[in-house]
DNA sequence: CTGAAAGCGCTTACAG
DNA sequence: CTGAAAGCGCTTACAG
């Protein structure tokens, strides 16, 4: 069952148990032809490291650090829940992790939590981050320090992190419009749109591949430009109340930023039919309103498969060893039928993806 | 970080490392205040076992067996192919799976094969089971060898395995009946179903869901009694050719079973505009038919989680550790826009839930 | 460049 | 009922 070991493999290499590991481990210092004997030797025995032996004898400790941007966002609260619950399932495996909040949307807090990163010894971090090249030298410095970068939810300039965890936001643009385009059975109607703002790249994206489908496949549908919302939620009520009452002939109503509970409170006051409604991220106002029939579909992001991918990634990363092979993330649909039993939605066992 | 270990609770209880290991895991023969000691050490230094380092000391070995229906299917295909490669991915740690194929639907079989696998000395099973009394003798038989059992996607005798991992049939057809409500935009309709068979327990749910939510939400909605169709492609492609051309007022199909390579290739092969069309399990085909346009909505119990939270509860079981949590499993829904880019849906780590 | 040895946190005989 | 010791498969100083 267990397969070979490293002392099969010494043996029949012929050298010593040490100089196995050195080899295999690249630890350096040993002759080329140890080296060849070694490798033929693990080739022929189809030799696997035992991980759990190895980290065990190592004492290997994870040092993880996630940075999430504060406020009061019910989305990333919900990463924090996953992250805490996560990490103290893991702390059996000698991880450790410590979610450090940045200011949202700021390059320059980034800028600095990462600079203060650099001194505390992680072995990895996560980051939601920003597309800015200002974040470029504190990266390189922290990466200089045999730190692990990835990039969160939005991702971070490409060349200075191992990877990126988060969804194509083209694409859940796209499932929105889809379900909106279904809901009007070939029927006209025109679709108020909402953002945050459009220089942030996924709203830009979302708004894209809405726009793409609903061009493609329900011509007879109108979009109109989005009312620019900076994800408040006053700012959101204000203007689907707006929107409700001045504009009869709204037939649905998407927004792809966040500051939903504004929507739903507009809505939720309204009296008679209202528009089909889609929007982004299942968090616990936009579970209440689909369950109370206040909208109708929620794009989500799955941040629990996001929050345990990144656990993954981040230590085989630091194991050196290949990384999983990581599928793109899919944006998952949700009516008021199939919402999951938990409302924090955790990662069970997480296992599943 | 890696907190107290064996030899700290037995220093602090006063014992030797055996003894607190015994009291441990219940291994008997300790005298009551030993246990006691330890009971308080443990709680006192707030240990928690190694299971890694148990494991290697162990040397375990988890030998499963999973009984999967045989048959083209392309729901159990895809399952069996999520078996193998997490087996693939956890022979590292010591699992061996061995997959037992079994005559579909039919429990002389399901009763022959359980009762094969008593003398194969396996730790866990999980099986694809039918509620059938017959069954309760071979199961608590293999149970009787200390064998872990559960069942997988369709339940066995509750009383006669630990635990059922499957979604519920009642939820996917609700969620079915949400999505297809939602397509007629309040206008009126009529509802061709199809069914493998009704005494089958899963179609019959599905159905009801389906009807309870049509009822209470989408009233001008007809559901035509199903047609019955034994899950054979053939039956189902000349029913709905049938029913496709003999009456132009349907405005949508729902399938509960399966076959849907019949229903697809009917609908594909008729002109114009087709009826909203709602099926279930994502496969090969039904991917296809999204991509293509020929059918709307799929409904997909995730496989891939089932078969990674099977390997996972009996892992745990074998452990004797507590169980995870493990939450209700709900359908997903796939739209020609969220379709997950590798047609096998591996579970990566699979992780994700 | 190479080896022998201790130790990671546990389990499993074995001997009292 | 209780303990001392070997061993699981590895890594890490330490000594050549």
């Amino acid at each position: 069952m267990s397969g070979p070991t490293l002392n099969d493999v010494a043996d029949a290499a012929g050298v010593s148990y040490a100089t196995a590991d050195r080899v295999l481990n690249n630890r350096g210092n040993v002759a080329q032809k140890s080296i060849a004997k070694v490798r033929d030797a693990v080739e022929r025995l189809g030799y696997v490291r035992n991980v759990a032996a190895a980290n065990l004898s190592r004492k290997r400790v994870y040092r993880l650090a996630f940075l999430i941007p504060t406020g009061s966002n019910a989305f990333f609260n919900r990463i924090r829940g996953h992250i805490t619950s996560l990490a103290d399932h893991l702390s059996a495996e000698n991880v450790t992790v410590e979610i450090v909040d940045v200011s949202a949307f700021s390059v320059e807090a980034l800028h600095d939590s990462i600079g203060q990163l650099t001194g505390r010894d992680f072995d990895g971090v996560a980051i939601v981050g920003l597309q800015s090249d200002q974040l470029e030298q504190p990266l390189a410095d922290l990466r200089a320090r045999g730190v692990h970068i990835i990039g969160l939810v939005s991702d971070l300039p490409a060349a200075f992190r191992s990877a990126y965890i988060g969804i194509d936001n083209i694409v859940a643009g796209r499932t929105a419009a889809r379900l909106t385009g279904m809901s009007h059975a070939s029927g006209a109607g025109a679709i108020q749109t909402f953002a945050g703002a459009l220089d942030a790249g996924d709203h830009a994206e979302r708004l894209q591949g809405f726009r793409d489908v609903i061009a493609a496949d329900f011509p007879r549908l109108e979009i109109l430009d989005p009312i620019l919302t900076k994800d408040d939620p006053a700012v959101l009520y204000d203007a689907a109340r707006n929107a409700l009452h001045s504009d009869p002939t709204l037939t649905a109503f998407y927004n792809v930023g966040a500051g939903n509970k504004g929507l739903i409170n507009a809505i939720s006051e309204t009296k008679g039919t209202r528009p089909f409604c889609v929007l982004h991220e299942l968090v616990e106002h936009s579970h209440m309103a689909l369950v109370a029939g206040h909208i109708d579909v929620v794009i989500d992001q799955r941040p629990d498969v996001e929050v345990l991918r990144a656990f993954t990634l981040l230590r085989a990363l630091i194991d050196q060893r290949d990384t999983p092979p990581m599928l793109p993330l899919m944006p998952a649909i949700f009516v008021q039928d199939n919402l999951p039993a938990d409302p924090m939605n955790n990662p069970m066992k997480a296992q599943d993806t």
